[in-house]
RNA sequence: UGCGGGGUGGAGCAGUCCGGUAGCUCGUUGGGCUCAUAACCCAAAGGUCGCAGGUUCAAAUCCUGCCCCCGCUACCA
């Protein structure tokens, strides 16, 4: 029973979270694994949805004036509606805010506490009020907030633990005992390596004071739960756990969670531990797939919009996207998303190999016998030629089924796309047109049949990556409405197409491409600002609240007022001198009215004694910054180019700490 | 600066753990075919496997040192 089914999760998405590629990467490939294995004749449970829960929901929806549900309820419609450009089947949608998932979260708390691997306790921290966040003695920078250098708090608080630590031996035996259960191998040691240090309890809870928008805990309202712990339960939520105790378990048993590697740890070691916990089991399989690069670059702010998954699809249409990413990279590892590469593959792959290979096809088939497909020749003369490519459709398809139950997506498309080159050298060999030309009728009817058979056995293995191309090629093959012929079941045995098909040929499945598109035409000459907009980028994901004005990317202007909030003045270079072992690094001390300390980056280009004396322009707001441990306290203003660094002079006489406008 | 990844024909990569003809895709060149989306099929050219030492009968692969690139971090234009 329980190998019928089939349970593959992506991450719940951060309802904040502008829509990337990586979001796509990850849902793609559990839809893929879905289709194939419900292809396969499997029972399947495909799970998406969005994390909801959260001091950034909150704040975002405070800003924009609405109760965080309101906000939500329009956020998410986002990754739901490019689910559905995407042709993502998932069978199923969850938000933490939905009252099916509270009750469980709830339950599970209350079960854990029963159990007496919740308990509550006091410590002792420092806090910054206007970041409401909380640090440890040794987050702190200069005993200053880490993140915004302001003043902090020490406060007394208390909150619940989950007994984590306790369940570290088990934990450590488990990864051993089933090697499968953390993908690739590389996390997987990671992990054990990160188990070898004692495994600390996690703090499950936050005080109302501080979150509002989070699941109460059912023993104490004055807390909410952490959102992680409330994230995670999510996976046995939707199959039914506490509700359909037969569902749960009959998905649970065969269960896989696709994530990104970076959130490995909640996965496989807070995750299993809190299921042991209540006497469940952990899931049967974590795969931790690798992150994209764009255009060789970090994702940044600025490339984004080159690969807005929108724009993507507009562009290229979902399927050659789906294709693109599985094929590209093996799953796991880390990967670049360049249009070159991309535009590349379609014409190659999916325009040469595959689409010509339909086109030529249909073709002949039409030439020589009126676009219907001969009668299935039994057995007797096949010849050689006809042979091998039975064989070797035999063979593919085993081996795509080994690659599909590892997730290697890459090798799996390799192995079709051996399978359609040798297609395209059947036609060669066998000539088609100079059998039609010589009138032997029986041998020609079949390499047709043969070669229509094999079209259709690739159209049945690409639907699950490349559903509406799958859809096109069965329409022109003739053969729409019949379900059962586009199964993998169904190539267990050669012969499924009948004759006497009728076939309809189309246009062209995937059109060459002969010039990229010019959304990419922005990526370069970008050199200069990469490194504000990879930081704003990186602000940006942590604070996920970039929805409403992402969109602007393109307006880069500032209003006078935002300037102004840039205190700039001039300074006077007192002392100067290199920090040790640094390459770029100076000290100085500027008089700007009154003396400060800055660290510049500019040792390659100036000698610190011909800085001493000179006039410079200082930001003189800018956040306080520790740079190989000198503080530095403001930066100074320079040209800086490929051909070298030019500080920023005045004309005339300027007073230390006059405001430069 | 620390940690991690990497340097293999024009480009992108595999091979490195477990030494023994250096492989794939794209591109280039030549040929074939004419069914097809200037596509398809065949063939060829093209490589000091970052550098220098060492171990070995034999090193892309093992050892030592060095150089360079990328990511995180760091050294704020």
């Amino acid at each position: 029973m329980s190998q019928d089914t089939f349970y593959v999760t992506t991450p719940i998405y951060y309802v904040n979270d502008v829509p990337h590629i990586g979001h796509v990467y990850t849902t793609v490939a559990a839809d893929v694994i879905s289709r194939y294995m419900r292809s396969c004749g499997k029972s399947v449970m495909f799970l998406t949805g969005t994390d909801e829960h959260g001091q950034k929901v909150e704040q975002a929806a405070r800003e924009r004036g609405l109760s965080p549900q309101e906000h939500c309820d329009e956020m998410v419609v986002r990754f739901q509606h490019l689910w559905r450009r995407f042709s993502i089947s998932n069978d199923d949608f969850i938000r933490t805010t939905e009252d099916r998932h509270i009750a469980v979260v709830q339950h599970f708390l209350q079960k854990l506490r029963d159990s007496g691997d919740i308990y509550k306790s006091t410590y002792s921290g420092w806090y910054c009020v206007p970041d409401e966040r909380f640090w440890t003695e040794k987050d702190l920078t200069d005993g200053n907030c880490p993140d915004c250098g302001r003043e902090v708090n020490q406060i007394e608080e208390s909150n619940y633990f989950f007994r984590m630590g306790k369940y570290q031996e088990w934990l450590l035996k488990h990864i051993e005992d089933n090697p499968d259960f953390i993908r690739p191998e590389s996390r997987r040691n990671e992990m054990l390596g990160f188990l070898r240090k004692p495994l600390e309890d996690l703090c499950i809870s936050r005080p109302k004071s501080r979150l509002h928008w989070g699941v109460e805990i059912p023993f104490d309202t004055d807390y909410v739960t952490y959102v992680w712990f409330d994230a995670l339960i999510n996976y046995v939520t939707a199959p039914g756990f506490t509700t359909d105790d037969e569902r749960y378990r009959s998905f649970w048993r065969n269960s896989t969670h696709l994530i990104g590697k970076d959130i490995l740890t909640t996965h496989t070691i807070y995750w299993p531990t809190m299921l042991k916990a209540i006497g469940e089991d952990a899931p049967t399989r974590v795969f931790a797939h690798g992150w994209w690069t764009v255009e060789g670059r970090k994702m940044s702010k600025s490339l984004r919009n080159v690969v807005e998954p929108n724009l993507l699809v507009d562009e290229y249409g979902a399927d050659s996207i789906r294709y693109f990413i599985l094929r590209e990279v093996p799953f796991g590892l880390d990967g670049d998303f360049s249009h070159a590469a991309l535009v590349g593959r379609i014409n190659s792959d999916l325009a040469n190999d595959l689409g010509n290979l339909l086109q030529r096809s249909l073709g002949m088939l039409e030439k020589y016998r009126n676009g219907i497909i001969p009668a299935s020749p039994d057995g007797g003369n096949l010849g050689d030629l006809t042979r091998d490519l039975m064989d070797r459709a035999t063979l593919v398809t085993e081996e795509l089924d080994s690659h599909m139950k590892e997730l290697a997506f890459d090798r799996a498309l390799k192995t079709v796309w051996g399978f359609v080159g040798a297609s395209n050298k059947y036609i060669d060999s066998a000539a088609p047109w100079t059998l039609a030309k010589e009138g032997k009728d029986s041998k020609l009817d079949v390499v047709m049949y043969t070669l229509f058979e094999a079209i259709r056995q690739v159209a049945v293995m690409i639907t699950p990556f490349m559903p509406e191309t799958g859809q096109k090629m069965f329409r022109q093959l003739g053969i729409a409405g019949k379900k059962e012929l586009q199964k993998i079941t169904s190539l267990e045995q050669w012969g499924g197409l009948p004759g006497g098909t009728r076939s309809f040929r189309g246009p062209a499945l995937f059109p060459r491409i002969e010039e990229i598109p010019d959304i990419v035409t922005d990526v370069d000459g970008q050199d200069e600002s990469a490194e504000g907009e990879r930081e704003a980028m990186a602000q940006e994901d942590r604070t996920g609240t970039a929805a409403g004005r992402d969109n602007s990317s393109e307006d880069n202007l500032i209003g006078i007022d935002e300037f102004a909030r840039v205190e700039l003045v001039a300074g006077r270079v007192l002392e100067a001198e290199r920090v040790p072992k640094s390459k770029k690094l100076v000290r100085l001390i500027v008089d700007t009215g009154e003396q400060r300390q800055l660290v510049a980056g500019i040792a390659e280009y100036y000698e610190p004694e011909d800085l001493v004396g000179k006039m410079i322009a200082v930001v003189a707001n800018l956040r306080p910054a520790k740079l190989m441990g000198v503080e530095s306290r403001g930066m100074l203003l320079a040209a800086h180019g490929r051909d070298g660094l030019s500080l920023v002079s005045f004309e005339g006489d300027v007073k230390p700490g006059t405001r430069i406008k």
